[in-house]
DNA sequence: ATAATTAAGGACAAAAATATCCTTTATTTT
DNA sequence: AAAATAAAGGATATTTTTGTCCTTAATTAT
């Protein structure tokens, strides 16, 4: 469905939120190696989303790492999506025609639009924050620890 | 959500099940053109549908070109995403997780796997005939004529 | 100030996907 | 039999994606 570095850039986002605060940043080396990707080309994946004010934080130097402010914790999965200019994928038609719409619909128009609208719907109104917490229902993290 | 090839293997396949017949076979140029794809990618494509009493019959020589039988028209979508290799990415996990299962779920299992279901049905029960009538019954084709 | 740490960024390499071209083979028509 | 037609198949080129490595910049601790 999306390609491998918007899928990395998922998983990351998702476990720095799960892991990282402000008081606690998370280095590339443990992320990467957390979700199973490979350092180099995960550390690029950061840096777009990490790029003018986005999706994640970072500070440089000792101390240092990326983690997730509140706010951006509350942002919807599909702007993770939209950075890796990956967004287009859930709209998308099927066959890949550029002009299927409702008026010109391809040959799988009907049959897909139902499950097109869900991904959408998914993407949109799941926040980052949501999937965090619902991991943490399985593998609880030990963010804040646990009693 | 599919490669290019892949989706011109579906174009292709449902503008020849609309259009063609055992009697009436269709060339490459043809189809190229109609489903707005490169000729000769295009052409390797159909060899692997071809292959091996695949998906599609074709022909050589004067007359020749590409056909689907009946029998062939009869079979699910899904085959076609087989001879490409990617009927795997409707069960894949989303986010990538080799082992991403029921016991072991990724954060986006449980909000996909409802979506991820209707994929597979989709592909599964719809077969390429239902496609191409469904297409015909919106532009329809002059396979045998219009009365 | 200097050294240590950590992300940012540039340059490059490898692999995969997409695409083109040319030759060969099968089939039909003349 | 020869010529014409159309797919099959091989070789190669181009582009995109994925991945690595090294240097630079920022920040902190000594």
């Amino acid at each position: 469905m999306f390609s491998k570095a918007t899928e990395y850039a998922l998983r990351a986002t998702i476990y720095i939120a799960r892991k990282s605060s402000e008081e606690h940043k998370l280095g590339i080396e443990e992320i990467a190696k957390a979700i199973n990707s490979p350092k180099s080309f995960t550390a690029k994946i950061l840096q777009k989303l990490t790029a003018n004010n986005g999706i994640i934080s970072s500070v440089r130097g000792p101390g240092g790492g990326f983690y997730l402010s509140s706010k951006a914790q509350k942002r919807p999965v599909r702007d993770i999506l939209h950075v890796m200019e990956e967004d287009g994928v859930l709209g998308k038609c099927v066959l890949g025609l550029k002009k299927c719409s409702e008026a010109m619909p391809c040959p799988m128009h009907a049959e897909y639009k139902g499950i097109k609208q869900q991904l959408i719907q998914l993407f949109e109104h799941t926040t980052i924050q949501q999937l965090a917490h619902d991991a943490d229902r399985i593998i609880p993290s030990n963010k804040q620890g646990r009693h």
